[in-house]
DNA sequence: TTGTAAGCGTTATCAA
DNA sequence: TTGATAACGCTTACAA
């Protein structure tokens, strides 16, 4: 297994091992003409650069931190997904590693992760890009991170983000546009940042429509499939039942065709349902779920860019992405409309 | 940002970097007075061995490659959560990659990446685990690799696997002990190596149940929703109806569970539906989907286990993980047993 | 424009 | 049982 190092190469090239070095790392100051048989030899041999040598003897390591709280998430796996994408074409690679505060010494493994492994830099997902310790040790050792979808203290570090609001409210028109005026919507987990935008982009949405919303179609959620389906039933159950759900994420959205089925009602016949996030789960339903779909595997290419080549506009500390509102068959007409 | 080096520690203690080593990679030989010594250098410095350098000289990495052909499934991710687990109690990290055959020279990809990273071993998942160019091309470097779930070639490497017949042998034993006798199963993607398997302990479990399979009753699919949704209505179209149906995994069995709606009949009162997987959709539905739930954490468990610590038992070249049957709300009794 | 020599933080060799 | 010292493969001063 003697593999192929920058000696064998500068030997070949006719160069010295430091000539080498600086075409493999495109420096300047090296004639077209050396530079040339450098490549040529690199081809010939089929070198790679050695990442343990790099990263040793360099500030580089080609190695970027994709740091997780739950990693079975689809959601996570989807944002690694683009985050590897990146990071293959400019010659990086990821490390993932779950900071689930399992048992106890929390910081002593972070840490001790920090001081063993050389990276780049970190890409924080959700929940871990809100923990303010773990904020704080990355400073401390200045290693630089990108924060996905961060709920608070927008100004450490950058950001890659979507408009929650602004989806909210476009969904929202989506069903006033179908005719629908009474429509309910169920709120998200409280301690998730998109809970209060989504909410906020629904009340917008219908004001600007010039629709008093009754109370009653605004129900408390958690995110869960059995939060909603609790919701769906006090929703469905008004005297004047809204025509349309609109619920805060697609597991919840799924709980109100499960109750609208229940009930003897049909969906979107009957009741309108759309949901948000545009999970796989949205695909595996009868009918299929109207949802909005989050960049998020674009998130985590945007995030790993970032942290390879810098921030696209250094004026800027977020990156907001392009989110999309996908029909399918989950909605559709107001009865009557 | 000057860390901790192993120099510091020697300094402290009092001995050399080469005692230090000693005492870090338990080698014998080394007095337990002068161990302590040591050991009590490293904790009151907070000493962590820098992965790269220890690459660099030594053939250990304390990395570990999963090589992906789709990471944003649901089925990787856990098993990525599995390894990841292991990985971190023994000082080990985990380098993610997706080998999916994108933009031609495959060869060259995984040789680049081979010769760039030193990895101590490789976990493959299905269906990466079955390339032969794969696996060549790591026993040409002479790097050790666990395949999971194999579909053939099982000389090649140590594997994790269930036993898939037995699961499916088990799981019709469930429908017919609650009185079903007319059971429809729907078959898997034919390229893949559960599909068989499953099929086979569908009909094992029938004749030993003294039943003789209507062909009918067996009907083609592909895993996906659609041709679960194709198959369904082609059995419960039936003349004389399925009282039960047993799809090769859960998108099917959904797919199942919405015809059952959309005739107007009630899983399962009418007809009980049974799936495979436990994939997170099997709760997100009502009712709740009754499944064969994978070891898919453990599998990935395991390899990071066997590639950092050897096979649990070295005669032989497999090792294989329980299922569980899990009964929830979509299967109950037949109708009028 | 190119090369020499000195690290980077470990492990491995071989002598003490 | 321990310790100098030389690798490991690369980058970074500093010269030439």
């Amino acid at each position: 297994m003697a593999s192929i190092t920058i000696n064998h190469v500068a030997a070949r090239a006719g160069v010295s091992i430091k000539t080498v070095s600086r075409v493999l790392n495109r420096e300047a100051h090296v004639q077209e003409r050396t530079r040339e048989k450098v490549l040529e030899a690199v081809a010939a041999l089929g070198y790679r650069p050695n990442l343990a040598a790099r990263a040793l003897a360099s500030s580089r390591a080609y190695l970027i931190g994709l740091y997780y709280d739950n990693p079975a998430a689809s959601y996570v796996s989807d944002l690694q997904f683009g985050a590897m994408e990146t990071c293959r074409q400019n010659g990086y690679h990821i490390i993932v590693e779950d900071l689930a505060d399992g048992q106890g010494s929390q910081k002593n493994d972070l840490d001790s992760l920090l001081a063993t492994v050389s990276l780049d830099g970190v890409i924080l997902t959700p929940p871990v890009c809100d923990r303010l310790d773990v904020l704080d040790r990355l400073d401390q050792r200045r290693l630089p991170y990108v924060r996905i979808a961060p709920a608070a203290h927008f100004e450490r570090g950058p950001r890659v983000h979507m408009d929650d609001r602004r989806a909210a409210y476009d969904m929202t028109g989506h069903l006033l546009s179908l005719g629908h005026r009474r429509i309910g919507f169920i709120k998200g987990h409280l301690e998730h940042s998109a809970t209060p935008l989504r909410h906020q982009g629904y009340l917008d949405a219908m004001a600007d429509a010039g629709i008093a919303v009754n109370p009653n179609w605004v129900q408390p959620g958690n995110f869960s499939f059995r939060s909603g389906f609790g919701a769906a039933e006090r929703l469905l159950g008004l005297p004047e039942r809204p025509t349309a759900v609109f619920a805060s994420n697609d597991d919840m959205a799924l709980a109100v065709m499960a109750v609208v089925n229940r009930l003897g009602l049909s969906a979107p016949r009957d009741v309108s349902v759309a949901g948000f996030d545009d999970a796989p789960i949205a695909q595996v339903v009868w009918p299929q779920l109207t949802t909005i779909r989050q960049p998020v595997t674009q998130m985590g290419a945007v995030a790993a860019e970032i942290l390879i080549k810098g921030l696209p506009d250094p004026s800027r500390q977020d990156v907001l992405l392009d989110f999309k509102l996908i029909v399918r068959g989950s909605t559709g007409p107001a009865p009557g409309a």
